[in-house]
DNA sequence: TGTACATCAGTGAACGCGCGTTCACTGATGTAC
DNA sequence: TGTACATCAGTGAACGCGCGTTCACTGATGTAC
């Protein structure tokens, strides 16, 4: 009986690395990252406390690994609504934008983790560091595509792109960490649709 | 000899409560606003652990009181920028915005927990929503003086507010915490102002 | 095909830490008469 | 002006907690011959 409830308890897990990771992103789902701890994980996994260490250097290093999935399922679902949408740029954005906050008011534990300044500087985690600046790239040319369908000096790019990301990225922000003062009586969807039209001039 | 070393060591501290406010303004330089502890505090103080439950009925409230300070210091700078700015919507606003992200810059985890999920739900701490509601207002009538200097339907207004506001609490945001992301090549100042002008339409 | 051995992925006990908070207490202060 | 007493603002010990991490270890697995 290879499927017995007892059997299941082989001493060798077998794949305890991803389903650490995994219990990791369902726990960060109604947790702050910081109160994430290793031990609970390993319970979690229905391994001992000292399992993890196995897999990962250190706390962070796990951490690194569920901020990394979630830019991952970012980029993955930014990538798949820019193709969804119409041509139009500023179409385009608008869907990115409510994808991005989306996103954020789904996931803020994790939003805050991959933004946020617990896993800096990013250089000590060089894959997660990758998908930073794939799904960095992702954004700044997708909004670049949008800022320039306006009539626009092409030395300010840059920092209209960036002003474009801020806003957007003001938006989820405030909106998941101070909901009572930004939210009353505001529709989100109308207010990603205004910002983004005066994001992009 | 009323203030001889010894002396100082009363058992009445007599101003124990702004100490230790004090005291965590300090600290919160250096530290997240979770990392502060009450005990730590203490030490600093120079007085027991305990002592400090005689003012605040726990650490959330200390923290209340370090983020209301923080409110009116933000308040009382931004009032005075804006009364130095010129009359000029557009100046006033980007005046203001260097000032809000200054302050940022200067205090990021004052900053995040002022306008973090920590002393969320507000209700609990009265007088700290009382500085927030005013920040508040002071910030979105500044902007919509700055917004309506352009050519607005009215309705809108408030989430045109909300946009610029969002811009502006973005570029906060993520200076702080994406620096090596975010801020590679780019002259703030710059961005400020770019960022204002298209936030003002 | 069988066996010796290296390596891998677990275990369980322990170290050392700091924290928030409660409790019964006491020294200092201020006030009514 | 002196005194009794209430109240205020401290103290120190203790409870109970969970954490990250290290250590010496062992059971399971895979591979070379």
């Amino acid at each position: 009986m290879p499927n017995s409830p007892a059997a299941t308890h082989r001493y060798h897990h077998g794949n305890l690395r991803e389903v650490l990771i995994d219990s990791a992103a369902q726990a960060i789902v109604s947790q702050a990252a910081e109160e994430l701890s290793l031990r609970a994980l390993a319970r979690a996994a229905g391994v001992s406390q000292t399992a993890p260490y196995r897999h990962f250097s250190d706390r962070n290093e796990l951490l690194s690994a569920v901020s990394e999935r979630g830019y991952i399922q970012l980029i993955d679902r930014l990538t798949a609504t820019i193709a969804i949408a119409s041509d139009d740029p500023e179409h385009q954005v608008k869907a990115a934008a409510q994808c991005y906050i989306g996103f954020a008011i789904e996931n803020p534990s994790l939003f805050k983790l991959m933004f946020g300044p617990l896993l800096q500087p990013t250089n000590q985690f060089p894959t997660l560091h990758e998908k930073i600046r794939a799904c960095n790239k992702l954004v700044q040319s997708m909004l670049a595509q949008g800022v320039q369908s306006g009539s626009i000096i092409r030395e300010d790019l840059r920092y209209l792109t960036n002003t474009a990301w801020a806003g957007i990225h003001g938006l989820a922000t405030l909106v998941i960490d101070m909901p009572e003062v930004f939210e009353r009586h505001i529709d989100m969807e109308r207010q990603i649709e205004i910002s983004v039209r005066t994001l992009l001039t």
